[in-house]
DNA sequence: ACAAGTCTTGAGAACGCTCTCAAGATGCGC
DNA sequence: GCGCATCTTGAGAGCGTTCTCAAGACTTGT
């Protein structure tokens, strides 16, 4: 184990190994026209001596700097957090990305920036200039922010949009939110259930529209009705409260209720229990995100599972493959799943009312 | 609103202001011997021409990289996160971090080790010499891994232990196990407890040690037994499944559990239903940490908050305040609280067995 | 007013790598 | 064998900063 005092660089693997700067440089990145046998001399010499390129230096004088930026909202991220409420999100995220990008030679970086700033513009520029990833992971909302598209447009830096299947400059990725919504419905209309309300997520969100769309659709297609049945949160435990609590006011007979996060699933579980209503034998529960919180509610959710982790990773792949073209024809949708637990249940026989 | 197309370097900022590149950088990293008149014309450039610096040409020629690095376990993460039980740390260390990190101008990035690997060096070497970060931080159980300490100590790279009260080389923050253990058991001391069994995580993290010290002591000072009141976990659910089991198994009388993180906590909750134990009533339970999940079950757990984020904030700080050199002497110490929620209350009046 | 400082400014090298381009080695067809 | 294309190798410039060091402008003390 040699002492490593002084950085090895690609000068001394050369040297080491008795060829030129430039043909190391070919070893290190693949690069063709290299000599079987010097290519494995070269190796040997990279092994000995410990030697891994800088970032920096390869930034510097290469096209790549080899870093993937992801963007995540800093205001619900900090709110979530000062409410210890897991920002799972990106958790999730940050070890589909980092692992994928680590697959491929690349690092990645998180960056929050605050939507409803008026500084969106200079923070993402600074973090850009400062940074000057190869691709950048967009997250809601800031999938569809037309100040930060057109940015990264102008900038011609490839990115993609998490939970965006508008078409436009960017890589949409969607996790089928309507699809998603869809299966929630039909699993519940499947149980009986004729009443079945939803929690929607704030308009913002373009998802939020996708699944209350889903759900309508599933609705009309089993002639059930969905007139009162929609109210709307802005993902906060608090709203949750207030969404569950109009919702169950106005529709004494709603048995099921499908929220858009977790959260709001957890906020109209505690509504139910105020009211004396036993989850899921007189209310079914369906909560999007499947977080790990809703695990360990008593009862535990049934939740719509999105593979954040799954999409970020493809994300990053795709951000990697194209390089700095590359149309941004197709969307790319991840499939989601539903995870049954305890708080989906048969309708109950006789309406409450 | 200029186009911009090409990157705007300090070479630009230069000629549009009228000075030397030299006396650009002497403004950018706020030098001294700087006219202010002559300062103020650079700064009205720079905002003109949205110049930001490249961290990798920083890095390049300056001695520093405005890198901190954060080490979590692959191992621990990953399985977590396969089980999406919540890679909570993860969340709020970065969160801590990052935001801490900007405030000074650095960027933190997170990279996944595992310990049990023999690659530990290899992994870490190559993460140091890519990034070169300017600072370190370890987290159990890594931060006191020999390996580690000592690659990060032959290479002069400052380095914050979180979870470590070790002196040695780097930083030792710890969050006040002991103490916080020992609130744990003083409180449920207080209410009447005098069976208080105690759930360890593995004894790799030396924080196990100081918290199963911190309970033992607390009982000590009361004049309680701590006998086979012990049993020890892998900080998994499932290990808490059988920890709990045994632990009432062998104690009938036992009327309250610590268990020494969220999972374990909450596996101890599970194995009391089981049991038809009421919590709070016939069992009350105190967990560590105080992810988001433990706000959730039925009943919400009473926690030990470890102020992770602020930890880790703080070693950023004493990171970048101290630079390469700098003695690290002093332990800092960062106080964990009690939440109190509805699964502590008084013992019960009898015995249950 | 003059020497001896202190402040301010700039020139040029250096950081570690990849790019471009040119030179030598090797292979092929006839 | 000769000319031409292809493969392999290397030399040198350049990326955007900060560092070192030297030169000029201003102070200050006497």
């Amino acid at each position: 184990m040699a002492r490593v005092r002084k950085t090895v660089t690609i000068r001394d693997v050369a040297e080491d190994a008795g060829v030129s700067l430039q043909t190391v440089s070919r070893v290190v990145n693949d690069g063709p026209n290299v000599r079987e046998q010097v290519r494995d001399k070269v190796r040997a010499s990279i092994e000995k001596l410990g030697y891994v390129p800088s970032l920096a230096a390869q930034r510097m004088s290469g096209s790549r700097s080899y870093i993937i930026l992801a963007i995540n909202d800093r205001e619900r991220t900090l709110a979530d957090w000062r409410e210890r409420l897991g920002t799972d999100w990106v958790d999730q995220m940050l070890l589909g990305g980092i692992l994928t990008c680590s697959q491929h030679g690349y690092r990645m970086m998180v960056e929050l920036i605050d939507t409803h700033s008026d500084h969106v513009e200079r923070e993402l520029g600074a973090a850009l200039s400062a940074l000057q990833p190869d691709g950048v992971i967009l997250t809601p909302p800031h999938s569809e922010n037309r100040l930060i598209t057109q940015l990264l447009a102008a900038r011609r830096i490839p990115f993609a949009r998490i939970g965006s299947n508008e078409s436009g400059p960017g890589i949409p990725l969607t996790m089928g939110d309507e699809g998603a919504a869809r299966l929630a419905a039909n699993h519940l209309i499947a149980l009986g259930h004729r009443w079945i309300g939803m929690i929607a997520g704030p308009s913002q969100y373009s998802l939020s529209g996708w699944r209350i769309e889903g759900w309508n659709r599933a609705l009309a297609e089993a002639g059930l009705p969905a007139e009162g049945l929609l109210e709307t949160g802005d993902f906060g435990y608090d709203s949750g409260l207030r969404a569950a609590a109009a919702l169950l006011d106005r529709n004494p007979d709603c048995t099921a209720i499908i929220a858009s996060n977790d959260q709001m699933a957890l906020a109209a579980l505690e509504v139910a229990r105020e009211r004396g209503l036993t989850v899921p034998d007189d209310l079914s529960l369906i909560s999007f995100d499947n977080t790990p919180i809703v695990r360990f509610s008593q009862p535990p959710l049934t939740a719509i599972d999105q593979p954040i982790a799954e999409t970020v990773s493809r994300a990053v792949e795709q951000l990697i493959a194209r390089g700095p073209d590359g149309d941004d024809d197709a969307v790319i949708e991840v499939a989601a799943g539903l995870v049954e637990r305890a708080s989906t249940a048969p309708a109950p026989v006789s309406g409450r009312s």
